[in-house]
This record gives C-alpha cells, structure tokens and sequence, in this order.
DNA sequence: AAAAGCACCAACCGCTCTTTA
DNA sequence: ATAAAGAGCGGTTGGTGCTTT
C-alpha cells in the first residue's frame, strides 16, 4: 500500500540511533530502497541495523530498516488473509498471554507480530465493541470460546473435507494446515514464491534456518486444536451477572460471523501476493 | 457523482531489555 | 561495573482505498 508519509527528519537528538545531523528519509519505501535493503541484507546478512543502513546506501535509521526487514521483505512472510487455524491460534494464544503480539506470532510461521497486532485491533476489538464489551473481559473471551472457536473450527472441518475439490487448497485448507506450519514458510507456496525476495533468498540462509524452527514450534502448536471441544460456559460466566449474553448480543455474534464468513473475509486467503504498486518516491 | 465514514495496515514512536566495549 | 549501542516490543498514527450515504 502506497502511503504519503514522506518526509524527511533531522536528528539533533542524542538518543536517536543515528545521532547525526542527515536527512533521515521517513515513510513508506520506495521499491528501490527495497532493492537495495535486499540486496544488502541478501549479501551481508542481517542484524548491527545502524551501520547496515549506512553501508547499504539508505537514508533510513536502523530501525526503519529492520522494521521494513522483518514485516516485509524477509522471505518467509506470509501474506494474506489469516486461515481459520490461525484465528484460531490467535484467539486461544492471546487468551492465554495477552498483548504478547512477538511471542504470538513466534507460533504463526511467516506471520508478524504488526500483522497479528493489527488483526486483533481491526477485527477482533470491533467485535467486542459491537458486542460492547471490553475485549479484555471474561465475557468476552467466554464469546469466544463458545461462539467463534467452534465455528472457526466447523470452517476447518468444511474446508477439510472440501479440500480435495476446493481451489484454495494449498493455503488455507485445514487439510494443509501445515499452511500456517512452516513447512509453508519455506517459501513454497505462492505467496511467498513471488514475493520479491524469492528469487534472490537463496543466500540468506539465516532467515531460513530461523523458518525451519520455527516450524517445528509452529506444527506442535497446531495440535493444540486437534483435541479441542468448544468450551461450556463456564459457571463462573454462568454466574457473574455481566457474564452473560443477552440473545440480541448472541444473535448479533452470530450475524457477525456468518457475514464475515459468507463474505470471506474471515479466512480466504488471497495467494497472489500483491505486489506493491510503484511508490512515489523523492 | 460526490462526500463522508470506515477498515486496513505500513510505518513510526517511545520505551525497556540485552549486548558490547 | 558501567555507559552506550543495538535489538525488540507494544501502542499509535495516518494514508489509501473501499463502502455507504
């Protein structure tokens, strides 16, 4: 996505990376900037941010640069709608820890904790607002546990037996679930095979070693749903007197999910990686 | 057809923790 | 032992494009 925030920033400040008095480029990246942080990275390895984006020519603080690395161009980055397992993985992980969006996204191979993060606000915390309720709240989580998670897991077992006949197979079918396993993250599904480091990953095995553990942790952690039974309330819900759902807020949970699921928007994957559109660059 | 509103998400900021000299 | 630099994290911002009015 193509953004305006272009400016330029002048660091007097001591505590900035840089510490210097250039023009430090701000904003969405230019596809040469791209280039050139691949190239960089691909020949030199990641890693020392500040003196990788003096060295690779860019007027971009360290931090900008890992930023765009590890969000972006790394190889392994899926891209996408996020496939019902991983809601699904999402919703149980951040119940268990919270905001913790890196330690999250450790257990989704080729997703980012920005990703995740911006999954949560922009899906997750509308629902809760349109249920009014915090998302932080038990009841919340109980809507959860006992609306979502099954459904997301019914879509599964669908998709799963849909698999053999479905189009949209080697991504996001539960049959494939490795789809969010690593096996995935090694760059051979479509999204990643064209994306623009593809062709030019093959030295940055650093990056593929950290794919390959982290597929180990991630494929485990798909087993976690292999047993599960969506949740009773629990009597403490039952009990608390905001614990529980008026139908209206049942029925809305349901209308929720039923669009967002008709509508796909809640777990097709688009395989084509879009490429970013030409930037506008200074 | 135009304006307003909304959703999405890349990028930035400030802070903390870890590593290095 | 300590200060500085590097790395990582979570929260927030704001531009773009789509949808609704």
């Amino acid at each position: 996505m193509s953004k305006g925030r272009i400016t330029t920033k002048s660091t007097s400040n001591p505590n900035e990376e840089e510490g210097s008095s250039i023009d430090l480029r701000r904003g969405p990246w230019t596809l040469e900037e791209d280039n050139l942080l691949i190239h960089y990275i691909t020949c030199n390895g990641e890693g020392r941010w500040n003196s990788l984006a003096k060295c690779a020519g860019l007027k971009r603080t360290g931090k900008s640069c890992r930023l765009r690395w590890l969000n972006y161009l790394k190889p392994d980055i899926r891209r996408g709608n996020l496939t019902p397992q991983e809601q699904l993985l999402i919703l149980e992980l951040h119940s268990k820890w919270g905001n913790r969006w890196s330690k999250i996204a450790r257990h989704l191979p080729g997703r980012t904790d920005n990703e995740i993060k911006n999954y949560w606000r922009t899906r997750v915390q509308k629902q809760a607002r349109q249920l009014n309720v915090d998302s932080n709240s038990k009841k919340f989580l109980e809507a959860i546990k006992c609306f979502w998670m099954p459904r997301l897991l019914e879509k599964m077992e669908q998709s799963s037996s849909l698999s053999s006949s479905s189009s949209i197979s080697s991504i996001s079918t539960p049959d494939n679930h490795n789809s969010a396993s690593p096996s995935l993250a090694t760059n051979k599904t479509p999204l990643a095979s064209s994306s623009p480091l593809a062709d030019s990953k093959k030295c940055s095995s650093d990056s593929n070693n950290s794919a390959c553990n982290n597929s180990i942790e991630g494929d485990s952690c798909y087993h976690i749903f292999s047993h599960y039974q969506p949740p009773e309330m629990s009597a403490e819900a039952m009990e608390s007197p905001d614990m529980n759902f008026s139908e209206c807020q049942i029925s809305e949970a349901d209308n929720w999910f039923n669009d967002d699921m008709s509508a796909g928007a809640f777990w097709n994957t688009d395989e084509l990686w879009h490429f970013r559109k030409p930037e506008v660059g200074i």
